[in-house]
DNA sequence: TTATTTTATGCAACCAGTTTCATAAAATTG
DNA sequence: CAATTTTATGAAACTGGTTGCATAAAATAA
C-alpha cells in the first residue's frame, strides 16, 4: 500500500508538500495541489493513522470503558443507546472509539495502562462504578481527560460526569400519579445500594412533601429487580389495612410482578390501582395494559458525555462540568383513569 | 511521559536493549533485564502503542462494524452479546477493539477506508447486511482479513462467516411441538425478506416432511415484528375451520400479540394452544405463562467470529470457514402440557 | 531596475518504537 | 593458551508521517 513517500515520488514533490496537502495547509499552490491529489487518488493513498498519531502526539481515538456487570444488570438496550450517543459525536469529529469491558480477561489496571499510558487514546468515558479517589488522583496527575457515566460516589475532587436526573424522575412519577387523581401512592423501589435508586426515592419523598402528603413508611418497600420480588411486595401492599391506590415501581421487571399481584387480587389497572415504572424499555408497550413509564434519554446522556470529553480534550483548563439529563413521563394505559 | 529513550538513558543501556526486553527477546542477560525492568517500573513506562504499531506494521486492533438499523430491529440484547463475545477473545489476545456504526455521520466508504487503508486495524468483523460482491473483491484484493456476522446473500466467492443455525432452530421448534403432543402446528414468521426468517421457515417445513406431516399453507403466515401483527395473524388462525393447536412465532414480540389473541378467544395456553417463540429475550420469562423459546447463543457467535478472524490474521492462506451455532429449546410453561 | 517582501517548496530533524548487522566480551574447544 | 564459537549489546536504518527553518522564485514596492 502506498505511503507518503510513494505519493511524493510519483508526483515529483517532497513528502513535506504531500503532508501539507493532507492537512489542508494554505501554503500550497493550486497547481501542485491538484497534481498531488490526482496521484493520491491513483495510488489509492490513505495516510497511515498510526504514523500520523505518532507525529501528532494524539491517537485520534477515545475509549469507552464498560463494566459488564452494570450492563447486564440493566438487561435493556440502555447500554447500547449510551454507546450509540457517544459514537455519534466521536465519529462526527473524525476520531474513532475503542470499547473495552473492564471485567474482561485483563485486569482493570492493565487496560487503563494500556489505553492511557500507551498513548492509544486521548480521553476516556467510564462508568462511575469503577471510580475511586486513587484513580481520580492518578488521572488528574497526568491530566488525562475523562468523563464518567453516572454520578460517582465518595469522590472528593470535582470531576466531570453525566447522569440521568433520577431525583427529578422520582418527583415526576409521584406528581403524575397525583395529577391522575391517585391518593395513596406506594413505592416499590430497586435496591437502595445503588445510587440511582436512592435518588429516585428521594425524589418521590420530596414530591410528597411539596404536595403536602404525609409520608407513610408502610407504603415504601425495596426489592431486587425481579418479577417475583415485585409480585411479593405488591401482595403485601394490597394486604395493608388501607391499601394504596397507586404504585411506582423502580424497574420494568418489578412492575410485571406487581401487575401479576394486582390481577390476582381481581383489581383493575388503572381503575383500582395505577401503576408506573421507571425506565422505558420495549416491554412497557407490550404488556396489558401498557405501562406508563419515566423515560430516561440515555442516548442524550452519551452525546453529552462525549461533548464534555471533547471540551476537556480541547481545553484541559476547562472547569469541571456535571450534566443531568431530564426525565419525562411516557403516559400509557396503566395510569389512565379516564 | 517516559519514552524508550528515557528508560534506556536511565538504565545506562541502548534503546535496542530496552526494546528487546519489552518483546521478551531471549538474547538479554538476566542482570540487564532486571536492571531495566526496575527502571521501567520506576518511570512508570508503558510502550507507545502507536510507535509499536508503526514499526510492527500492525495496529494491534480489530474493528467491529455494526449497522444501527440491524441492531434496532432486534431490540434485544442480541447485539451487545455478540460484541461481548468478540471482545472477550480480542482482549485475551492483547489487542483492542474499535467499534463503529456504519450509519453514523460518515459514509460507509469513508469509514472502511479509514480503518482499513489507514492501517488502523488488522481485521474487521462486519454485518452480512452490508456485504456485496464489490466489497468482497476489494477486501480480497488487498488481503484484508474479515468475517461477517450472518451468512451474506448473493456473494459469489467463498468468504468467512458465522451465523446462528436458524434452519436447525426451525426444525427443533416443530419437533418440540410434536414431542409435546401438538398436532396442528402453525407458524407466524417474521418478514421473509430477511434471510434468517427464511431459514427458520425452511427448517419448519423440512421437519414437517421428516415427520410425515402435511404442509398446510393456511397455517403459515408472515408479519412485521410487532405485537399488533402477532395479534392480528393469530386471530385469523383461530378463525380457521380447523384451527391450529400450536403456533411457532418468529419473534418474542409477535408472540406477545399472539398470546393476547389466544387469551381473548378464551383458549388456554398451553392446554388448547401451545406457543413457542424464536429468540430468548428476557421478556420470555416475564409473561404469563412463560414462553418456551428457541435460544440462540449470540455470545458464542461473537467468540467464533473473533476466533476465525484471528485464524485469518495469523494465516492469510487459511481456507475460508463458515460456522453455524446450534440453537436449543428453552422449555417454559407455554408448551408444557403435563 | 533594484530592493524588499511574499509565496511555495524542500531539507532534515523528530515522534517512539523495531530490527539487521557489526562487534566486543565471554565461553567453549582443540 | 590460541582459535573458534556463542552471547550480549549497540549503532544505525527503518516504519510514515509532521514541522521549523532555509531558500529559490515570484510578486510587489521604491
Amino acid at each position: 500500500m502506498a505511503s507518503i513517500n510513494d505519493v511524493a515520488k510519483a508526483a515529483g514533490v517532497s513528502k513535506s508538500t504531500v503532508s501539507r496537502i493532507i492537512n489542508d495547509s494554505p501554503a500550497i499552490s493550486d497547481e501542485t495541489r491538484q497534481k498531488v491529489l490526482k496521484v493520491m487518488k491513483e495510488l489509492n493513498y490513505v495516510p497511515n493513522s498510526l504514523a500520523r498519531g505518532l507525529s501528532n502526539q494524539q491517537a485520534f481515538t477515545v475509549a469507552l470503558l464498560i463494566n459488564i456487570k452494570d450492563v447486564k444488570s440493566f438487561s435493556n438496550p440502555f447500554f447500547y443507546e449510551v454507546m450509540h450517543g457517544i459514537e455519534t459525536v466521536v465519529y462526527s469529529r473524525g476520531l474513532c472509539m475503542i470499547t473495552a469491558n473492564l471485567e474482561n480477561t485483563l485486569k482493570q489496571n492493565e487496560i487503563l495502562n494500556w489505553l492511557i499510558y500507551g498513548k492509544r487514546t486521548q480521553g476516556v468515558i467510564l462508568p462511575s462504578s469503577i471510580m475511586n479517589n486513587q484513580l481520580v488522583r492518578e488521572l488528574k496527575k497526568i491530566r488525562f481527560p475523562f468523563v464518567t457515566i453516572g454520578e460517582p460516589e465518595g469522590i472528593k475532587e470535582p470531576i466531570d460526569w453525566v447522569d440521568i436526573n433520577n431525583f427529578q424522575g422520582g418527583m415526576q412519577a409521584l406528581e403524575h400519579m397525583i395529577s391522575q387523581g391517585y391518593k395513596r401512592i406506594a413505592y416499590i423501589g430497586g435496591e437502595q445500594v445503588k445510587t440511582f435508586n436512592k435518588k429516585r426515592l428521594s425524589g418521590y419523598k420530596a414530591a410528597l412533601e411539596n404536595n403536602g402528603i404525609e409520608y407513610k413508611p408502610e407504603y415504601v418497600c425495596e426489592g431486587a429487580a425481579t418479577k417475583d420480588e415485585g409480585y411479593k411486595l405488591m401482595k403485601q401492599l394490597i394486604k395493608l389495612p388501607q391499601p394504596p391506590d397507586a404504585v411506582i415501581c423502580g424497574d420494568n421487571v418489578l412492575s410485571i410482578g406487581a401487575m401479576k399481584a394486582i390481577n390476582e387480587a381481581k383489581l383493575n389497572i388503572p381503575k383500582d390501582i395505577g401503576i408506573l415504572s421507571f425506565d422505558n424499555m420495549p416491554i412497557a408497550d407490550l404488556v396489558e395494559p401498557s405501562l406508563t413509564t419515566v423515560d430516561i434519554d440515555v442516548f442524550e446522556m452519551g452525546v453529552q458525555a462525549a461533548n464534555i470529553l471533547f471540551k476537556i480534550i480541547d481545553n484541559p483548563e476547562a472547569r469541571q462540568q456535571q450534566s443531568m439529563i431530564s426525565t419525562c413521563i411516557k403516559m400509557r394505559e396503566s395510569t389512565c383513569r379516564e
